[in-house]
DNA sequence: CAAGGGTTGTAAATGAAACTCAATTAAACT
DNA sequence: AGTTTAATTGAGTTTCATTTACAACCCTTG
């Protein structure tokens, strides 16, 4: 979905709940679309703070996070010890996460596989399914290298 | 695994790391043990206080939970909103997490699949697997029947 | 353009979790 | 058993993310 469209949307959203349309609201969604990746609260409040008028405050931006979730247009992706992480999801497929607990990267993939899994798991449970989240925790290529690099270091020492 | 069989690998476990054994942290490891399902930390910290002579405190409640984490007879299940929400696992098959959002309910189920498709995954992208966690969101049949009936209701009144 | 109601920023409040440190206790050694 | 050493404990303090209160402010609508 283009961006415009999703602002569009987004506006329509607003006023549906009786809310109004601001400015400081779209120059966040704006900044989170240009997200590629996973990104946090203070990501965008250090942005924020870089920009010499300041769009929004640090509430409004956890005030604009929330109402982007309920939207949808974003996605809590993991609390990471007292970090959140969140993603831009409008429009893009659903995917699950594989996530390094040595650096932290998280790497996206998908799999039809789980889909199908939810729906006869829920059946079975006469649960009804609004979304689900995978992740795996492990060590990443790079992470696993650097171990093997140290170890080898230490033998040499 | 037997109750006590846990409680002296977890004391080897201790020892291993220069711990100590002390009373506390087995009325802790004894109590926890004693929640079929899921728990909190608040839980813990109220039966504590609940108790004629506190046999530890909010303190060491949060170090205990920690060192039970690292062990591996405890797992962090999920966090919701501000609340961490544990279950003892010693011993028992990995398994998977259905989450109700309305009552807070939470099912546990079993998929083989899951684990294949884990290392399957983790294969295409060199990615070493430590664990993972599937949460399915959704309603409960209980609250789905909450939700007709109040429905119900509405259109009589 | 004026009224009414949602929004904003600042500062303060909240709450889970971690930390500090003096007093206590387990473990090891005589 | 008594002594030493080091880990543990509890109470209070601190941290840090997130939420809230409220007065000033800005969208909307007529």
């Amino acid at each position: 979905m283009p961006l415009d469209e999703l602002k569009s949307k987004f506006g329509q959203f607003l006023k549906q709940r009786g809310h109004k349309i601001t400015r400081g609201r779209f120059e966040i969604i704006d900044k989170i679309a240009s997200y590629t990746s996973h990104f946090e609260i203070e990501d965008l409040v250090r942005w924020i703070a870089s920009q010499d008028k300041g769009i929004a405050s640090r509430s409004t931006v956890y005030r604009t996070v929330r109402l982007l979730q309920e939207f949808g247009a974003i996605r809590e992706v993991i609390k990471l010890g007292n970090r959140t992480i969140y993603e831009f999801v409008a429009g893009k497929p659903h995917h699950e996460h594989l996530i390094c607990v040595e650096c932290g990267k998280i790497i996206e993939f998908y799999r039809e596989e789980i889909e199908e899994l939810q729906d006869r798991v829920c059946e079975e449970h006469d649960f009804m399914p609004i979304n689900h989240r995978l992740e795996i925790f492990g060590i990443c290529s790079e992470c696993k290298e650097g171990k093997l690099e140290s170890r080898e270091l230490e033998y040499r020492a």
